[in-house]
DNA sequence: TATCTGAATGAACGATCATTCAGTCAGATT
DNA sequence: AATCTGACTGAATGATCGTTCATTCAGATA
């Protein structure tokens, strides 16, 4: 069988697909999905013109493969940091906008690919759909963990409008880490977001917050 | 002289100018940047295939433009705003929000054009350059608002921080309302933002959130 | 070892792109 | 009314794009 290394002149369809797929996020992030052509993308995966579309029919078959790629890995991603969490609101939400600033999420390029795809979702129908669905679920939990803090913690806030906010924020870290990385590092961000966390939910997060403050004085 | 009807055989340079580059927003945001062809663009404006080249050189002039065009726009809105307020920081801040949601910089197809250019900031250096130039100066007011803010208020807030959330969730709701304007309105997202300033600095905004839920209500 | 299989190649194709430029035309000048 | 000016046109051009397919080749099979 031909399950073996990645690099020779065979491997397994679900390989070659993975293989053609990181390429493209390479180089999406390095020349804009304008400039991302077939040719560019088989050079850049070290193979030849034609693979593209012997492995996706075409080359917007391609790039959908390549959102679907990144939406699923992030879905995977938020899912078991919430199953690996302690069950109480206070973790969970922790654990949520932890995996948001995780390298692997934070990746540039990949940031590259999320905001490539959301520029053009308004074009594309395809795209939209794929983001939008991304955003009903992780918005739902997130409001939903909202609503229990508040409850649990009598707080004077409108759950609904913090989920958004703290989804908002997330967002906008993301993009101010792609234009101008120097301004803002990974820690930075995760410092933003769990600071806003401390405002609303004081009992719940003014340790968690401390605790990083000074683990990042150290 | 030429500076008559903009629809004609002639116009001035800068009509034209703008003509195009109204054009190509629209453009962008029905089509996606990489859909753009100038013909395309040339077939919105109503005119000839060569046109583009005439009054921008290139393709890629008449994308800078645009680009520059809407940069240029956003700031001397807020600087308009920011020179209108009273000259109390929380008014000023509250100003400089209000123009974020303002319809014209809420514009879907200006956001479109935005979200466009961020996302090959990576790969365009050109358009860094003009999309951190107009970051700095906006965080710099920002930033300065708040730490006004917290002096006066004698908040237990780090300005710095609250400053970059706030920032990060203008630019959060303004994808939201890109991906999904179903979900989110200018007015929620105004809500979402001044929500945000009122549980930071409740001596200042505490009244204006609440004059504004009023007025949802009615 | 010889044969078979299908993954991978890369030259070739038509389509489409940005750009050019000789020609056209509206409006100002004389 | 005749001429001039320069903004504008649109067919033509070369370059580049995505896609095709006859051919090649590595590894499994007999």
């Amino acid at each position: 069988m031909g399950t073996s290394k990645s690099s020779g002149r065979t491997a397994s369809k679900a390989e070659r697909r993975t293989q053609l797929i990181e390429a493209t996020i390479r180089c999406i992030a390095a020349n804009g999905l304008s400039d991302t052509t077939t040719s560019l993308v088989a050079r850049e995966a070290g193979l030849s013109q034609g693979i593209i579309n012997l492995h996706f029919d075409s080359k917007d078959g391609l790039l959908l493969a390549t959102l679907e790629r990144v939406v699923d890995e992030y879905r995977s991603l938020w899912e078991a940091a919430l199953e690996a969490a302690p069950a109480d609101p206070a973790s969970r939400l922790a654990a949520l906008v932890e995996v948001d600033f995780h390298p692997s999420v934070c990746d540039r390029d990949k940031l590259a690919v999320w905001f490539a795809f959301w520029s053009e979702s308004k074009a594309r129908p395809t795209y939209r759909k794929l983001c939008a669905a991304r955003d009903r679920d992780y918005d739902r939990v997130m409001r939903e963990l909202c609503r229990e803090l508040v409850a649990q913690g009598r707080y004077d806030v409108d759950p609904d409008l913090a989920a958004r906010a703290l989804a908002a924020i997330t967002e906008g870290l993301w993009l101010d880490m792609l234009v101008s990385p120097r301004n803002v590092s990974r820690r930075e961000a995760l410092r933003v977001s769990m600071g806003y966390l401390a405002h609303l939910f004081p009992q719940h997060f003014a340790e968690h917050f401390k605790l990083q403050a000074e683990r990042k004085a150290s």
